[in-house]
DNA sequence: ATAGCGATTTAAAACGTTATAAATCCATTC
DNA sequence: GAATGGATTTATAACGTTTTAAATCGCTAT
């Protein structure tokens, strides 16, 4: 199967130079080892492994056939010194993403856009608290990646900011409300919550609560708003429930939730943004002595196959996090391949079944 | 703050020569832009930034304020093409992690081992089914890394002998069964089953149940031998529940424990290696009408926060896995450093409280 | 014949770093 | 005063690739 470096014949029968002595068995075959064997110039042989149209159509069969015979790939280092291109896409992990396997969903997904380019996935987790604007620069001026994916955007988000200043590529989860126009993909939290609401209203629920998003993040906003516009339409009750956020620990939702429950007036529905909030509502309900579905409801958006089997009485609707993270790989290597056009850049995912149909 | 180019004056009064006139603003500094600044040679900066005892000392600090004025970096591109050494670890990703953020607090882990040293971290998702021996044979052959970290071996890993065979520095999060030792980190499966299943029995449960791992995976041999050392010390019943394991969709073990439970001899406990089984199995049997703490107990072992708050009357421990990755890295960077003592390179983490008093 | 041309191939330089071997300097020593 | 030697610095080459500019070849048109 593996072709000896001192092999001269040739199917063709054209004759070559002798191939170099030092036959190197142990080293990997760089350009120069395809060129001894096909009596070629290493330029030769770079160009018609890139396909370029002045190599005779001949020459690159021939030497693309050598190259997967003896297994070339070629030297991601060289390559980048060269070239200036790292070949590597960046990830920023935010400590939220240990739960639930947020990250790894997205990692996941975009590691399926990269597949068959030549593009490499790096992380960096962020370990400060606040803004990783601190990575988002020595990504930048270090030129460690051709292209950076983050999540949590905030309104103003200052690494967007630097981003586009620096016209570096880069994707985000989660829309900004910056005038300046750039790569997203984002779920539909606006509609999400706002159909979760009327579903909750139309089962005859009187007040409805929202257990939200950390206020600093886009979404957030967006989750409130679908809410607000919900309750207002409908002009019923309503409590955004304060002091705790889909961060907070379970532990801290449940016993916020179980403490509002034995004050006046308390909430007979929830609207939660995730799995773990959800689950740890309908605990402290519970501890309350309340069940689920009869004198109360719970709508939560799921990301895994949890709730929905912990709990099949909550109405919930799934967020393809895979296929999320598959369509920003997807749009950065737009984005990185020069597209400018926003509308390709730009991604609003809407809230499935049985949500959309409400609408 | 910024140096200039041009200015020659050194606060030493040393003279050198003229600086290159293309003053370079717009590109970032090389070891070349060092020497301009100095007047030294390009490989007398780079020894003096490796801090070389044959570069005198003056030389070393004034090289390192110089690069430290202007924002020096190496070029990872360039030391690696030079070196043969990648600054890269990489992680391969095992499709189970998407549960619970197993793979992300592993990553949190072992990016905080990595933290100020030259490596960065590089994620390959498996998505083929079985061993991504592929990635592994990928990463050894194109050098795309210094090292390895891997997750759920098996007893005969055909990855682990890969590696050890090309002599490559990995550690994996699991241990083997093959001859040759190898770097590790594990938890200590076996002491948590067993001290899981006397707790239940402790108890005054009758007979515990397992749920074990995929067993092809070594660490589900420790769960089984460890629950089953504890029945047969005991010499009670017991059992081991088939068709489903951790890996199973929580729904279909929450049927598989009602379903079990509708039939005769039904266990009074289990013991679990994972928190959505356990939830899981709690579900099921109060879809049969049964109370946790009551008519049964459950044990399990606890990676988040999520268990401990939704089910409060569940015995757990937790397993730190942000600490595992946090130790696999120590350990692979010792490896890579040429330690070779087995010693230490493994480490098996023992549960904590209230497991460890017991023994 | 030879200049010119298109098609194809090639030599040389460059990316930024480190390793090898050699050079320079300065203070001793004979 | 030249040789020795230690301390320090330097020039050169190399890693594997791509880019730039130039060379070679076979042909046709002058």
């Amino acid at each position: 199967m593996h072709h000896q470096a001192n092999v001269c014949a040739q199917p063709d029968g054209k004759t070559h130079r002798p191939v170099s002595s030092k036959t190197r068995t142990s080293t990997r075959p760089t350009l120069k080892t395809i060129a001894d064997l096909t009596g070629l110039a290493v330029t030769t042989v770079s160009r018609a492994l890139g396909n370029a149209p002045q190599i005779s159509l001949e020459t690159r069969e021939r030497v693309h056939r050598v190259a997967a015979e003896i297994g070339y790939s070629p030297d991601r280092a060289a390559q980048r010194l060269k070239t200036g291109r790292t070949n590597v896409i960046a990830v920023l992990l935010e400590p939220h993403e240990e739960i639930l396997g947020y990250g790894t969903s997205l990692m996941a997904g975009l590691a399926r856009a990269l597949q068959g380019t030549a593009y490499h996935l790096i992380v960096m987790p962020n370990f400060l608290h606040g803004s990783n604007i601190a990575a988002v620069d020595y990504i930048m001026r270090n030129g460690m990646a051709d292209g950076l994916i983050m999540s949590r955007t905030e309104p103003l988000d200052p690494r967007v900011k630097l981003l586009l200043e620096n016209d570096f590529p880069f994707v985000t989860h989660g829309r900004t409300e910056l005038s300046s126009a750039h790569p997203y993909v984002d779920y539909d939290n606006f509609t999400f919550t706002y159909a979760a609401t009327k579903r909750l209203l139309a089962k005859g629920r009187r007040k409805p609560a929202l257990i939200s998003g950390p206020s600093q993040y886009t979404f957030a906003g967006h989750i409130l708003h679908g809410f607000m516009t919900a309750v207002r339409e409908a002009g019923c009750a309503f409590e955004i429930i304060s002091d705790i956020d889909l961060d907070t620990p379970a532990g801290e939702i449940r016993d916020r939730i179980a403490r509002r429950n034995r004050e006046p007036d308390a909430p007979d529905a929830y609207v939660c943004g995730g799995e773990v909030g959800a689950l740890a509502t309908i605990t402290g309900m519970s501890d309350c002595g309340l069940t689920l579905g009869l004198e109360y409801d719970v709508v939560a958006k799921q990301t895994s196959s949890l709730l929905s089997a912990i709990q099949p009485k909550v109405e919930s609707i799934y967020e393809d996090l895979i296929d999320t993270g598959s369509r920003m790989g997807d749009i950065l290597l737009k984005r990185i391949g020069g597209e400018t056009d926003m509308r390709a850049l730009q991604l609003l995912l809407c809230p499935a079944e049985p949500f959309a149909k409400k609408q």
